[in-house]
DNA sequence: CCCCCCCC
């Protein structure tokens, strides 16, 4: 049976439609640039026009499951520009047919009687905003590829070119949150309740409000309504690139979209204080949302406090899994978990790396699974009364324990620990932490549980990965610029005397010591390639420099010095020569 | 433009 492509839906998705999920045929695709970035070319047979897939759909390119010639039926679209162009962007899509002839003679579509199809000139705003349907223009939407770029977790880039313009309004609480569902846009209304800050454009409507799940680097102007589900404190670098400090925060909106914001320097100066979290991170951290896309505010940018309430955002977003479901979790893995505290040890003092001391406690969480786990805590946990969760325990309480964004270890058997972003829920007013509480006052205390923590393999370390000598030379380990964590057991056969010590850079990045190698410059200074600084003292390292040796190979192993006098193997470099 | 995941 023929398959036929949606008469005319190029020019209804032009014309703003986004529902009517069309057929159309794939006539192109092309890569662009190095960018992980797939353009399309999409036919209905008489028109064709330029479509931007988004990335979470490579893989069904790079996998052929949708080719040049397939039909797919477009099941999440929006039109935006780019480069001045009317494009559309691909969100989501099925494939109907794999492989078809190209059908019709399709033509680039032009609008008719629409100035919308006319390139702009650059930079012109004022044009773009006489449209009072398309303000989205093009040189925005360009600019925007910046603002939004994907999170490092994911495997896309994009190139991100000098300066953008997003609009952004952020709230803690919203009233009168719209069910925003992508719609034809109607002729806009100014809303009463949204006043512009800031806009770069005289007489600039205020840009729609969108799903955080709907952003994509393709749009226009745009505004999301979020609530501020965590708030991280403002952090000083300095590096190679000059220094600087930066801040992040993490909103949530009504359909469940996540996202990561940061400022820099001035930007920050002038949003901290207004971004409120309605929740105080116990630590802060980087971006562990399930979003692909991080938001950078510039000077254009614009947060709007909401002040009323909304109970449409929730408070938070969990992801539970069950403790049992941790075991086979990867190690560094970030995760939201639930249980009851069965029990909370005494904290013990420990010496950080850097000098600092700070109080650990470790506590056990159990959950309907049949496991338990151990979480590492950092300092005291109280509950909004300001109780501790020492004492909860000491009068018979068993709390519930909700922990966003924990962190996977596997030191003896998997445990959770906290990252700096990292929050804690005691007794959250959650459907899962109802039924966790019912299930272990019915009975569920009684039952018994295996700790999936405390397997304390011998010889193991940080991440237990065992290696040969000759694994470690042939999957090239400890070569690339971040350090490869393994466990070898060897014979120190040999050991260098010559070079107990190297020159060290003594600034500071962070709270940490850069300690890289410097070499001279000039008569009498010393240079770090990694600061990218100049100065007249250095200070000294030691090393340890040995060869090492199993049944399967010999390779140079060198030990750092951290801190102190402690000397641990914090790299291994094989032996090229 | 950050990118630090605390201790065995």
């Amino acid at each position: 049976m023929p398959v036929h492509l949606t008469p005319n839906a190029i020019a209804a998705i032009s014309a703003g439609d986004l529902n009517s999920k069309p057929l159309v045929q794939v006539i192109d695709i092309k890569l662009l640039g190095t960018q992980e970035r797939y353009r399309f070319i999409v036919s209905d047979a008489v028109s064709c026009q330029h479509a931007m897939v988004a990335t979470q759909l490579n893989d069904r390119i790079k996998t052929s499951q949708v080719k040049k010639g397939s039909i797919i039926q477009l099941t999440e679209y929006i039109s935006s520009y780019y480069q001045n162009r009317k494009i559309i962007v691909v969100l989501n899509m099925e494939t109907i047919i794999l492989d078809s002839e190209i059908i019709g003679d399709p033509k680039p579509y032009v609008e008719s009687g629409s100035t919308a199809q006319k390139a702009l000139p650059n930079n012109n705003f004022e044009n773009s905003v006489r449209d009072s349907n398309n303000y989205m223009i093009s040189q925005e939407s360009v600019r925007n590829v910046q603002s939004l770029r994907p999170t490092s977790h994911s495997g896309t880039s994009l190139n991100c070119g000098p300066n953008l313009r997003p609009t952004f309004h952020s709230e803690n609480s919203v009233h009168n949150v719209p069910n925003f569902r992508p719609t034809v846009q109607p002729p806009y209304q100014p809303p009463p309740q949204y006043k512009n800050h800031g806009s770069i454009v005289k007489n600039e409507a205020p840009a729609r409000i969108i799903p955080i799940n709907a952003l994509n680097p393709y749009q226009g102007r745009w505004a999301i309504k979020a609530r501020v589900t965590a708030k991280g404190d403002p952090r000083r670098y300095n590096n190679a690139r000059g220094d600087g400090k930066v801040f992040s925060f993490d909103l949530l909106d009504s359909e469940g979209g996540e996202i990561r914001v940061t400022c820099f320097n001035a930007v920050l100066d002038r949003f901290y204080d207004t971004i409120e979290g309605s929740l105080k991170p116990a630590q802060k951290n980087f971006n562990h949302l399930k979003n692909d896309w991080e938001l950078t505010l510039d000077a254009s940018s614009t947060v709007e406090l909401c002040p009323d309430e909304d109970g449409s955002i929730p408070e938070q977003k969990f992801s539970f899994r069950h403790i049992s479901e941790i075991e086979n979790v990867d190690s560094n893995s970030i995760v939201d978990i639930i249980g009851i505290v069965i029990s909370v040890n005494p904290s013990v003092p420990i010496m950080r790396k850097n000098g600092m001391e700070t109080q650990r406690r470790i506590v056990n969480l159990r959950d309907w699974s049949g496991k338990s786990v151990e979480l590492t805590l950092w300092g005291d946990v109280c509950n909004r009364e300001g109780q501790k969760l020492e004492d909860m325990l000491a009068s018979g309480l068993f709390p519930v324990l909700a922990v966003k964004a924990g962190k996977i270890n596997d030191f003896s058997g998997k445990s959770v620990g906290t990252i700096h972003s990292s929050q804690l829920f005691i007794n959250p007013d959650i459907p899962d932490s109802h039924s966790l509480r019912e299930w272990f006052d019915r009975g569920g205390k009684d039952t018994a549980s295996v700790s999936i923590s405390k397997d304390i393999v011998p010889g193991g370390s940080k991440n237990e990965i065992r290696k040969t000598v000759s694994q470690i030379k042939d999957e090239g380990l400890g070569r690339s610029d971040k350090p490869d964590w393994v466990t070898v057991k060897a014979t120190i056969s040999f050991i260098k005397t010559d070079s107990f010590c190297y020159t060290a850079c003594p600034l500071m990045i962070g709270d940490r010591q850069c300690n890289k190698k410097v070499s001279r410059s000039g008569n009498r200074g010393w240079q770090c390639d990694r600061c990218d600084q100049e100065f007249e003292e250095c200070d000294y390292r030691y090393l340890l420099q040995a060869q090492i040796q199993d049944n399967t190979g010999l390779t140079w192993a060198t030990a750092f010095q951290e801190s102190g006098e402690e000397i641990l193997v914090a790299q291994q470099r094989t032996c090229t020569c």
